[in-house]
DNA sequence: TATAATAATGACTAATCGGTCACGTGTCAA
DNA sequence: TTGACACGTGACCGATTAGTCATTATTATA
């Protein structure tokens, strides 16, 4: 492990239990057993660790519903799976996440607001096409609102198992907000978020992740695989990356490899960003 | 206006685009054009501030509500009536309302925590209210779930007037969540939240607000109110304050007769809990 | 083993914070 | 005119902060 993901991993408790604003840098050395300097050896200032915390939850989030939709091939599942994902992977990571839900509009500065906002579209375009998918065009006209709706559903009873320490049946919870949304996709016919509207939100994605990021995060996964196709795959992936030399029927092949990886979700996902896929 | 509005109001909006933590003392007098001590004046610490603030807010919207259900007449209407509130007064008040989107779960102390959790509790008590008189028996096992989906769609929505500045089509907008409402509440069969999850999660509402500052809150209504009945009913309740002799018969009648008032709503929601009315 | 390169340290700085307090300033009644 | 009093002031305090840098420890290389 590097220093940055130690740092990273500790602060993140520190985060989690005090806020942003209310733990030092001095503290995260501590917990760390490092020196302050060590700090700063990692990262520029405190506000860049920040950031990178959330480029690495939110691409972990993101990648990993990516994930569920690329693979889907039952309509019924699907929404349901998307629910547990959303309220598991929270509950495991629930140390990170509280950073965020606590923080959620918290701006230290601009570009930590277009971040969030940057990774929300991502989160919606995500919903949007789970929804466009379970339920065709039968939601044609309330589909935007259906979105909003699941992200209500989520973030309240999510709330409920921070603010309280609920028993985590998850189970009936996904079971019980799947009906919900049927029932809204079936019989709601009173659209407040028009095709209009959603223009009109809608910002262009430029926040992206840098190519080095990128470069480092297959670095990762190709210490951590065995001697396959998909290594093969991610180095030749890397090798493009540094210098660009392959046409994109060969690039589009070589994600095509590493699609099913689940550990290289998230990799997978940035590239597909990355080269315009999709 | 007392030094204490003043400190009240001008603070709102620094907190507004900064947040707690990143508006110091030294900035709020500069904006007010008073002197540091004359801060302290009026409040004991920063923190004193800061609970005083979500004190004001949160009963503003509380009785707002409570006077809605208490004075309910068209079970059609009043859901639509509710919804239209929440986005009109937030949207109103919006420098306010942006602090506690910000900062819910930011828990400077465990009195500030506290008490959220305690405003939460009443306005989920309103909804409730409002769930079994808008559907009566209908919902019996799904009512609980009912108020996290209004709580979630109210949430929702509302961080989308505040993120991007939305053209507000309240009216719209309030049709298509009594719609979605109504749906839900016709047809959803499978509850998550059941009566036992209530108790577990209910908390004592112990955190109430103390004695004097309801005596302030009745002189200041009996500044602004004309000479009237219901004046003279706040001039005797201010003195069963300072002195209790009344029956509660008599206090429940002199209650009564503030009841419709719209500028006591505030003050009138304070008295009925505090004598236990209800 | 000797030398160069890198990693790590923690005392230090300058700035800012919430909060205090000795000191005006203006307004009364006596 | 005097003195009592409340209101208001801003320099000041100790504590804490993010960030720096001269120094030391460790590792790699020759």
């Amino acid at each position: 492990m590097t220093k940055k993901q130690l740092i990273m991993e500790k602060s993140i408790e520190l985060f989690a239990s005090q806020g942003f604003d209310a733990t030092s840098v001095q503290q995260i050395t501590e917990h760390c057993g490092i020196s302050k300097g060590a700090f700063y050896l990692s990262f520029k200032s405190k506000d860049e660790l920040i950031l990178a915390l959330i480029d690495h939850f939110m691409m972990e989030t993101v990648s990993s519903i990516d994930y569920l939709v690329i693979n889907a091939n039952d309509k019924d599942k699907l929404l349901y799976d998307f629910y547990y994902l959303c309220f598991d992977s929270v509950n495991q990571h629930s140390e990170s996440a509280l950073i965020f839900i606590k923080e959620q509009t918290h701006h230290l500065n601009d570009e930590l607001i277009s971040k969030m906002h940057y990774y929300n579209q991502l989160i919606e375009k995500s919903i949007l096409s789970i929804i466009e998918y379970v339920y065709d065009d039968t939601v044609q006209y309330t589909k935007y609102d259906l979105v909003y709706c699941i992200q209500g559903f989520i973030k309240t009873y999510m709330e409920l198992f921070f603010f309280y320490n609920l028993p985590a049946d998850f189970d009936t919870l996904c079971k019980s907000l799947v009906e919900k949304t049927n029932v809204l996709a079936r019989h709601t016919t009173i659209p407040f978020l028009s095709q209009n509207l959603i223009e009109m939100i809608k910002q262009p994605l430029n926040t992206g992740i840098a190519k080095e990021q990128i470069i480092q995060m297959i670095e990762q996964d190709i210490d951590e695989i065995e001697e396959s196709i998909e290594k093969e795959s991610l180095i030749l992936l890397k090798e493009e990356l540094e210098r660009p030399a392959l046409s994109r029927a060969l690039i589009k092949g070589l994600l095509e490899n590493i699609r099913h990886q689940v550990q290289c979700k998230t990799t997978f996902y940035v590239l597909k960003s990355y080269f315009n896929f999709e």
